[in-house]
RNA sequence: GUGGAUGUAGCUCAAUGGUAGAGCCCCGGCUUGUGAUGCCGGUGGUUGUGGGUUCGAGUCCCAUCAUCCACCCCA
């Protein structure tokens, strides 16, 4: 009987050596990035209580309502993958009794967790950088926060990336736009398609960016938010504006930007490449200014935004191939503990070392050459008796017996 | 959840319904202490899985699973 093939789940990938690679330079940008802004790094659960997000992220989201791993555990509790950070940030940070503490900038690398179809750039599994910011609600920390994104993508070299921002407005002054923009869309309803027609009451803002060409065509004259902010939050963002051109970031008002999560208000953003096919946003966020109350806590200002792993590390050029210092080649039985002991003593000098194993010649220079080892150490038993070793530069072919204090400085230049 | 494309050796791919192949990788050899280049040889496949049509199926049909792409959604 044939064994069934065990695989992992459907969009769920393994993070092999090559990938993994990559991601560490997309996570080393941004630990560097970030604590030059004072960030902290935060670990938070994976498992959730599944009530969290119903009342953060919002009920009617495609998020919530069909694309969450939720289940009852062996002891009736409700709980799921965390399918995003920022509702877990909020959460400990309230149980953490952080609210007096003053302002918290936050970051957080891991994974989330939704069951959609698998694409490009999309899986069931995948990790976000996040970060969090709580305690400050002005247009400069809007600002600098995303000074501070466009930095750690500068960081990794990657090109072609667009920043797009946005207002949403806030509890003042949607409500009467959304007012405007329904009656706009009821007009018209008659030529737009299925699904906008759905939306219009559910969720007029989403009809903003249908893609069907015909709907774009109806929707050039709609109201947009951006005209119909409050006082507060038009300065908002003219502010935000002032403080992007002052720190040279380059941006794009878009006023189509909605974003998916109930929480946002005001500062939306996204950061987008067309380099990704369909799933081109590499990061995004906002400010969600309700969301510390709306669990439990004292109103809090907040801001933050969350860029997908995977997909920045696909815009990564090619990367190095894995290197190693040394490869030990031992000829002879006789000189096998003797290399081993070698071997042992340069990892204590903090190179990364792998032995050959012993055995023909040949097979262990192929195995060094695999290895991708810059130097080979020849151990025989002439330089067992010698005192020394055979260094051998793999890209230069050449070789010298040297003494191990001279293989040392040799290996450390 | 819907649609399209694709599943053949470890990898990338061939094979008018008639004996499953190549390149790369891997292993060995080209005189016994030298890789990456060259030459010679070798291992390796129930053609994703399960049915069906046929004298005969990698090839045609059905189902199923997976991958990729798009819709949708979003990081």
């Amino acid at each position: 009987m044939a064994a069934k093939k065990l695989q992992s789940i459907r969009g769920i990938h393994d993070g092999l050596p090559a990938e993994v690679r990559a991601w560490q330079r997309v996570e080393a940008a941004a630990r560097k990035v970030f604590a030059t802004c004072a960030f902290s790094e935060v670990r938070l659960p994976v498992l959730e209580p599944t009530e969290l997000f119903v009342r953060s992220i919002g009920e009617a989201t495609d998020i919530v309502s069909k694309e969450m791993y939720a289940f009852t555990d062996q002891g009736g509790d409700h709980i799921c993958l965390r399918p995003e950070g920022t509702a877990g940030a909020v959460r400990a940070y309230l149980q953490g009794g952080l609210t007096r503490a003053g302002n918290q900038r936050w970051f957080y690398i891991g994974p989330m967790f939704r069951r959609e179809r698998p694409q490009k750039g999309r899986l069931r599994q995948f990790q976000q950088i996040g970060v969090e910011m709580f305690g400050a609600g002005g247009p400069l920390e809007d600002a600098e926060i995303l000074s501070m994104a466009h930095r750690f993508l500068s960081e990794l070299g990657i090109s072609g990336l667009r920043l797009e921002i946005n207002s949403l407005g806030c509890r003042e002054c949607r409500p009467a736009y959304r007012d405007a923009l329904v009656a706009y869309l009821h007009a018209r309803a008659d030529r737009l398609c299925a699904t906008c027609n759905e939306r219009i009451e559910k969720n007029p803002m989403r009809v903003l960016d249908c893609k069907v060409a015909s709907c774009q065509a109806e929707l050039n004259d709609a109201p947009e938010m951006v005209h119909h902010l409050c006082s507060g939050c038009k300065s908002h963002f003219s502010g935000l504006q002032e403080g992007l051109n002052a720190l040279q970031v380059p941006y794009h008002i878009n006023a189509r930007i909605v974003r998916g999560l109930d929480y946002y208000n005001r500062t939306a953003f996204e950061i987008v490449t067309d380099q990704l096919g369909a799933q081109g946003t590499v990061l995004a966020g906002g400010r969600y200014d309700g969301l510390i109350e709306e669990l439990g806590g004292p109103a809090t200002p907040a801001i933050g935004f969350a860029a997908g792993l995977e997909r920045l590390a696909m815009l990564l050029g090619e990367a190095e191939p894995a290197t190693i210092d040394v490869a030990v080649v031992a000829l002879g039985e006789q000189v096998i503990p003797y290399s081993l002991q070698q071997a042992a003593k340069l990892r204590r000098h903090g190179f990364s070392v792998v032995h050959c194993g012993g055995g023909g010649a040949k097979r262990q220079f192929k195995a060094a050459d695999r290895e991708g080892a810059r130097f080979v150490v020849v151990i025989g038993e002439d330089e067992m008796q010698a005192g020394v070793a055979t260094l051998k530069n793999m890209a230069s072919g050449k070789q010298q017996q040297l003494n191990f204090e001279q293989m040392v400085n040799t290996l450390t230049i």
